[in-house]
DNA sequence: CAAAATGATTAACC
DNA sequence: GGTTAATCATTTTG
């Protein structure tokens, strides 16, 4: 492309300076005298039409004879000098390239995404094996996860060949550029800072197009997101066997519902779901509690009694005839006793405790909580965390009515020490 | 299909 | 950083 204006040119040098080359020339085209400037003109014509016939020898040689003339290094230079002051000073001003904010936006997307970055295909092969090794429970659901991760890398490994692909690209590109350039400076004014600007310009010419494939991929990333992790809001219910997990150890550390670090870990662990799950849980959990005990007033009692029948396998059939509150009395008089104690318990504690039979809600409750002595003195008094559990209820309404915050709520049992010190929080009923 | 149940998210708080 | 309380969005239930 370039080839033809300088051939055009060092014609001009020839013709008017070299007698040698303007002979040359003329032997190359139709050589006849000319009779009249129309014929010179036909002649000169002639010759820029055919110039790119020329074989390729014929230019190499006049190239080398235009390289070879005396005065061409001086001229050159001065020729680069001129250049130098006037084209790169113009164009050095604006040299600088400020980080594109929507591609550093893009890149620390992927790069938090994962698509980015280093490769951690250890990563997921390792949650794989988490997915298999928790069994049965909650298999559905890292197997859902393991299928995100899956389309994530499949995502990632697109993008990384395109980006491998454009790079490669980039590079034969510049690199034939330069080599053309570098080719050409010998014969035009070309200085490696004017190289050096090609190169950047072409850098961002390919870079624009890295963003595409960027901007694509994280729309990619977006949309499976929405998929898959959004759809953290298109919940499965927990399944029955981690509810009743949970539920024990919520009823059986009723007085204080808070699960430590560790013990959130090992209920995740039991139930086949994620800590922050567990603490999801046992937020909603305490606070709907909380807001309406004698809704779960049955459910309490169930657990309990379950607790503390399987805490002592002993003596099973005396403790469930003798208490109401035992599970398989439910739907006798012990299941209305229940709720209907709840019921005033509810009403209680909603209405700040006056007004309403106070006198048959204190009795009712406060006989509940014998029964719930009397299943756990029968079955061997087996945790001080349960007593102190079921006398908690009572706790509540007669000192506090509106406020059934396990925060304020005295619990001198297990304020011991200012630090809860390594593991010694719960070493009870749950397991 | 409406209501209840339930897991997740959010803002405000300490 | 963890909690509470309110709320959202979905699933389950009657």
């Amino acid at each position: 492309m370039d080839e033809q204006p300088r051939l055009m040119h060092s014609h001009g040098v020839g013709m008017a300076g070299h007698p040698g080359l303007a002979q040359h020339m003329q032997d190359g085209t139709a050589g006849t005298d000319g009779e009249g400037r129309k014929q010179d003109i036909g002649d000169i014509l002639q010759q820029i039409m055919t110039i790119t016939d020329q074989s390729l020898d014929e230019a190499q040689a006049r190239k080398h004879a235009l390289n070879c003339h005396r005065m061409k290094p001086a001229l050159f230079n001065v020729l680069c000098e001129i250049k130098e002051k006037t084209v790169l000073s113009i164009r050095g001003a604006q040299e600088e390239e400020p980080p594109d904010p929507q591609l550093m936006r893009l890149d620390n997307m992927l790069l938090a995404e994962g698509v980015a970055g280093p490769e951690k295909g250890g990563g997921s092969a390792a949650a794989a094996a988490a997915a298999a090794a928790t069994g049965g429970i909650g298999a559905d659901n890292s197997a859902e996860h393991s299928d995100y991760r899956a389309k994530l890398s499949q995502i990632r490994q697109i993008y990384h060949t395109e980006l491998e692909k454009y790079e490669q690209a980039c590079n034969e590109f510049t690199t034939h550029v330069m080599n053309l350039l570098r080719e050409q400076s010998r014969t035009r004014p070309i200085s490696p800072k004017e190289i050096e600007r090609m190169v950047g310009i072409i850098h961002r010419k390919f870079s624009s197009i890295q963003m595409q494939l960027k901007q694509s991929t994280c729309e990619a990333v977006m949309i499976l997101r929405s998929r898959f992790l959004d759809a953290r809001r298109k919940r499965r219910n927990f399944n029955k066997q981690a509810t009743e997990i949970l539920n024990e150890y919520f009823y059986s550390h009723l007085s204080n519902p808070y699960p430590s670090e560790e013990a959130k870990e090992e209920l995740a662990k039991k139930c086949g779901i994620t800590v922050s799950q567990v603490s999801n849980w046992f937020g909603n959990k305490r606070i709907r509690y909380k807001k309406n005990i004698s809704k779960f007033q049955e459910e309490a009692n169930m657990y309990a009694a379950r607790t503390a029948v399987n805490a002592t396998s002993v003596s099973a059939h005396g403790s469930q005839a003798n208490s109401p509150s035992t599970p398989n009395s439910a739907g006798s008089a012990g299941s209305f006793n229940m709720s209907n104690s709840g019921d005033l318990f509810m009403s209680v504690q909603s209405l700040n405790g006056d007004s309403y039979q106070g006198g048959q809600v204190g009795a009712n409750i406060q006989s509940q909580v014998d029964t719930l002595r009397h299943v756990i003195s029968q079955t061997g008094g087996y945790s001080d965390s349960l007593a102190a559990s079921q006398m908690y209820s009572p706790q509540g309404i007669n000192v506090r009515p509106t406020n059934g915050g396990w925060q304020d709520a005295p619990t001198p049992s297990s304020v011991t020490s200012p630090t809860e010190g390594p593991g010694s929080v719960h070493s009870d009923t749950s397991n």
